[in-house]
RNA sequence: UGGGGUAUCGCCAAGCGGUAAGGCACUAGUUUUUGGUACUGGUAUUCGGGGGUUCGAAUCCCUCUACCCCAUCCA
């Protein structure tokens, strides 16, 4: 299938590989203070599917550490939305509360060690302390206390013996760090509240950045992916494990990005709002994005999970189309669901010519869906159809039946229309028509040539149903509060008419109603005696069909014009070096601005430059390459001295190596600190520019490549660079890639 | 404003110095007793902008811009 890996499975592999561990262990870890949505479908599908693929496990952990939002029916609502994707976890499911004691034990760990504290600075005050983005902040004076105090302050507040708010634990970090969540962050907090699991036994509980790493630790999960939000916090989460010295193999965090679908709401706090004030009918309301409204729509997990699949997984903040889960259910169902006819909004018609009453065998499948299944449907003079399947003045392109223009009802007669009849208002209340003995489904002789088939019920034996229709909940494509809803996202229809056999039969739940979308029994309020049905999705409509046509987009917009912003200026030192740059060594400008601006950078050159006064040369090597791995580590990490880049760039120079070459050298000097003629010498890296050798693995590369040499001859001039580095990779990066450049373009050029 | 992230088609998303994958959406055609499905095509001379390095850059360097996250005793 999807050959790509993301991110997190590369890494994965990587790790495997490398035989950091032996098992993978991922965990999906909410919190039970509300119902999932497909949110965490997408978080459970990432998890669980890692596991699965590479034969590990995955936990699903109950992340319990505020007693006061949590509660076991969210925790009920958890299990099952997993299940019903159709994942296992592994063994039990798992708690943050099940960790209470042995995470009490590593606090008081770090209290030993120096590395925490007791804090009793009032909440606002240690807020003020805490500093802003810009500012440091500064500790608090009771980061003094000892050890002893500490340990006893700590046993004291478990015990119950504080009021809340009194004290707290805290990590002792940096107060002036840059990343604010680790200026000296909250451990525990003091809460007399009654925990779901753990009873009235904990006055304190444990905040997230203490409980979740350790956590994920205690239970051997190897990689611990949670949602970019988190970024800040795994800062905090090495620190807790580092500072702890626990025995490895120990866990690390890695993030994507939530998932986010237009024309509706992911949060929480908006999910909750919509119950509350009851603009919805509950969590399992069938246009809410929640695991139990999907479910109860209609949706299959096994469409969740391809939606889940399809979507893939990065960091990219981003929002996808709906469209692109209405795909995903209309795939699903297509190839399962039988084909059944309803009429949403009938319009009565009386066939004049037919007596009597018959009943048609239908299969429930179309030709295309390789099922087997059928019913009868009963047949009569008296036949409804939809409302909208009649035009009077049809408009162009209509295919449906009018005065003049003949129809199929499915699976039985070809009809025409013979008088209309309309009701005081002028509203069409009745078609008279008459059939076609000899068009009869499968038997049809007629010759009559149609241009639809439409859906239908026999009047007395349709039975009456309620049919719900959702649309989307918004009207905003990303809503703001509740003034972007849609008002007519429910709509319901109380008598629609269908063929009895749904009724009866009941060969499935979930159904294509006919030319209108497939549709799901309720779960909830369907008896036999008032059946509901949920519309799952429409059909996909054709485009002659769309009513609203979403206005060709404007094509291109001209493109904005960025504006630069403004350049620090260089200090004078900086100036100094910059002029000396260009004017003396000849430099291009912009190679001499990022040297002269480079404190590091520029003292290396200079020194370099003392072995080997190519002052071009040595100048791109270092503003290129060795600005990268600074970026990495310091100038004082490096295995290679000035002198050794020096060095390297003279073997370019004189053509012993090509730029390509020097690149790979580059690297591995890095690595190893190995003088770069000796990488050269023990690799056998000396370019080839001999066309002797050249020219016979040139001719090989465009005898196998017919179909691109045609191609490029034809004009496409990018194909030049496939070749040139097809011939490179044959000759493992030795070739000299401007003789070789100059080979194919003579034998190129050559016409055969 | 300090720090941490992100930017590739209308929407997702591969790509990790050598021909810009794939899916959705859109579009044209074929098949069709669903204006559905299936099938076959068409859709990025270009990767947020500008420079630089290189024979060759979406990929490396510099710089600018835009957006997201962080100052809960929430997770």
């Amino acid at each position: 299938m999807n050959k790509s890996k993301d991110f997190l499975r590369r890494k994965v592999e990587e790790d495997l590989k490398a035989g950091k561990y032996q098992e993978i262990i991922t965990r999906f870890p909410p919190e039970p203070n509300g119902f999932p949505h497909i949110g965490h479908a997408k978080s459970i599908s990432i998890n669980f599917g890692i596991a699965r693929d590479y034969q590990g496990r995955c936990n699903l952990r109950m992340d319990d550490t505020n007693p006061t939002t949590e509660d076991t029916q969210y925790v009920e609502a958890l299990k099952d939305a997993v299940q019903w994707l159709g994942f296992e976890w592994d063994k039990d499911v798992h708690y943050t509360s099940d960790y209470f004691f042995k995470l009490y034990a590593y606090a008081k760990e770090l209290i030993s060690m120096g590395k925490a504290y007791v804090d009793s600075l009032p909440e606002e005050q240690m807020r003020e302390y805490r500093g802003t983005v810009t500012q440091a902040g500064k500790r608090s004076k009771y980061a003094q206390r000892s050890v002893e105090e500490n340990l006893e302050l700590l046993e004291q507040m478990k015990n119950g013996k504080f009021q809340e708010g009194e004290h707290v634990l805290r990590a002792k970090i940096d107060m002036a760090s840059p990343n604010m969540k680790m200026r000296d962050p909250l451990l525990y907090r003091i809460k007399h509240s009654h925990h779901f699991r753990a009873g009235d036994e904990w006055s304190i509980y444990p905040m997230y950045d203490f409980a979740h790493c350790l956590s994920d630790y205690l239970e051997g999960v190897t990689h611990s992916i949670c949602t970019l939000e988190f970024e800040n916090n795994r800062e905090i989460y090495d620190w807790v494990l580092d500072t702890l010295k626990l025995e490895p193999p120990r866990p690390y965090q890695y993030e994507f990005a939530r998932l986010n679908i237009n024309y509706t709401v992911m949060s929480k706090r908006k999910l909750l709002e919509l119950v509350e004030k009851k603009l919805v009918n509950g969590w399992d309301d069938p246009r809410l994005p929640t695991i139990a409204g999907l479910r109860r729509r209609g949706y299959t997990p096994e469409s969740i999970l391809n939606f889940c699949e399809q979507i893939g997984v990065a960091k990219a903040n981003s929002v996808v189309d709906v469209a692109q889960l209405e795909f995903s259910i209309r795939s699903d169902l297509n190839p399962k669901v039988p084909r059944v006819m309803c009429v949403l909004d009938p319009l009565k018609v009386t066939i004049g010519n037919y007596d009597g009453k018959e009943e048609l065998e239908a299969s429930y499948y179309p030709h295309d869906v390789p099922k087997e299944g059928s019913r009868r449907l009963p047949f009569s003079k008296e036949i409804y159809i939809e409302r909208d399947d009649f035009m009077e003045n049809p408009t162009k392109g209509y295919f449906r039946l009018t005065p003049t223009q003949p129809v199929r009802l499915k699976h039985a007669y070809i009809i025409c229309c013979k008088e209309i009849i309309k009701d005081e208002h002028g509203n069409i209340v009745e078609i008279k028509a008459e059939y076609y003995p000899d068009s009869k489904s499968g038997e049809d002789t007629s010759g009559i040539k149609v241009k639809s088939a439409i859906q239908w019920v026999e009047a007395n034996e349709a039975k009456e149903i309620e049919v719900r229709l959702y649309d989307r909940l918004y009207i905003n494509e990303s809503p703001q509060n509740i003034d972007d809803l849609n008002p007519n996202s429910l709509k319901i229809v109380k008598n629609a008419l269908i063929e009895p056999a749904v009724i009866t039969q009941k060969p499935d739940v979930r159904f294509q109603f006919e030319r209108e979308g497939y549709f799901f029994a309720d779960p909830v309020d369907y008896t036999d005696k008032k059946p509901v049905f949920n519309k799952i999705v429409a059909l996909k409509e054709a485009s002659s069909q769309k009513k609203k046509t979403p206005q060709n987009r404007q094509k291109q917009e001209p493109k904005k014009v960025q504006i630069d912003g403004e350049v620090t200026p260089m200090t004078k030192e900086e100036e100094a070096k910059f002029e000396k740059y260009i004017n003396e060594l000849k430099l291009n400008p912009e190679v001499a601005n990022t040297l002269a601006r480079d404190k590091q950078l520029s003292s290396f050159y200079e020194e370099a430059l003392e072995s080997l006064f190519t002052p071009v040369g040595i100048a791109n090597i270092v503003t290129n390459d060795i600005a990268r791995e600074l970026k990495q580590k310091d100038i004082s990490a490096l295995k290679y001295t000035p002198k050794q880049v020096a060095k390297l760039i003279e073997m370019v120079d004189n053509e012993i190596i090509s730029t390509k070459i020097a690149k790979q050298v580059f690297e591995e000097m890095s690595k190893s600190g190995e003088e770069p003629r000796q990488i050269v010498d023990s690799k056998g890296l000396i370019q080839i520019s001999d066309p002797s050798v050249l020219l016979p693995i040139i001719e090989e590369i465009i005898v196998k490549n017919p179909d691109n040499v045609e191609k490029y001859r034809a004009g496409n001039n990018k194909l030049f660079g496939f070749f040139v580095g097809q011939v490179l990779k044959a000759t493992k990066g030795k070739g000299n890639p401007k003789v070789v450049n100059s080979l194919i373009e003579d034998r190129l050029n050559i016409i055969n």
